[in-house]
DNA sequence: ATGTCAGGTCATACCTGA
């Protein structure tokens, strides 16, 4: 089973750059991010006729995650985190597929930090510890996957020391990205991929792609339940170079399939 | 500071967020 994360930076604008990569990748799930539409634009004739079921929680203008599985109904879990009701931001989107909990995210950019913005994604963030921890406790296999405007560590920025000052950089939401993780979730592409440069994200501006000056910053995230059948973890980096591409790459896990006589199966994928 | 996009509007040229 494949899933993956992209944020798409407006799904109108980019419909056929996301019918295109669909069409070629085929993931199972995608988690989408920034869709920039209300509920009511959300393209879903056009994702249901590439063979996607979907969920979607939209926004006006900003904002807005979806949830696409291959030839199912995903099943909404939950829109929105608990912990702020006034909180208008759609940011946060849960469905069950196929046995599978999946968190689709997009965490504040909050920029310029400090700032009201910078004290929103830090609240924001702390929402999502919150229920990524009753997430686990549930033990359910779940995956947390999304845009989490965080550099976790040096190795995933190009140039750590321009962005130290940075809302995406900041040592509280380093800080805040680690406190999440030691819950015990596994970062699927930094697992597989300890030592390497690797980048999701490259600005539009001064040729950012073309110096390969990126950024780390969409993530999935895997419960220990989970863990154990990560087989693969990649970026689909050629999807960035194309016409009216994203700023973003698309992010992919594979998983081996789940032993369907054992719900409770082992940490670790079954080998041949 | 720069740069590039998309969406939205007191619209055909700006503004914002990223």
């Amino acid at each position: 089973m494949r899933i993956a994360t992209y944020n798409v930076n407006g799904i109108n604008g980019r419909l056929a750059n996301l019918l295109g990569w669909l069409g070629e990748a085929a993931p199972d799930i995608v988690c989408v991010q920034e869709l920039k539409a209300p509920d009511d634009k959300f393209p879903g004739a056009a994702v249901r006729a590439a063979g996607y079921g979907a969920v979607w929680h939209g926004q006006k203008s900003w904002n807005g995650v979806a949830i696409l599985a291959r030839g199912a109904e995903p099943t909404e879990t939950r829109r929105g985190l608990p912990g702020d009701p006034d909180d208008t931001h759609s940011r946060y989107v849960e469905a069950a597929v196929g046995g599978t909990i999946v968190g689709c995210l997009y965490l504040p950019n909050g920029n310029p930090a400090p700032g009201p913005k910078f004290d929103y994604k830090l609240r924001w963030f702390e929402r999502l510890t919150e229920h990524a921890k009753t997430l686990l406790d549930s033990g359910a296999p779940v995956v947390l996957a999304g845009d989490f405007n965080v550099m976790p560590t040096d190795l995933d920025v190009y140039a750590p020391e321009r962005w130290v000052d940075d809302a995406l950089f900041r040592p509280e939401v380093r800080e805040a990205y680690r406190r999440l993780i030691e819950q015990g979730w596994t970062d699927a592409l930094r697992t597989l991929h300890p030592n390497e440069r690797i980048y999701t994200f490259w600005k539009y501006f001064r040729n950012a792609f073309g110096r390969d000056a990126g950024l780390r910053i969409d993530h999935l995230l895997l419960s220990p339940s989970i863990a154990g059948r990560l087989v693969a973890a990649e970026v689909d980096r050629d999807v960035r170079s194309r016409q009216r591409a994203s700023d973003h790459a698309p992010v992919w896990i594979e998983l081996a399939e789940a032993n369907a006589a054992s719900p409770r199966q082992a940490q670790r994928p079954r080998t041949a």
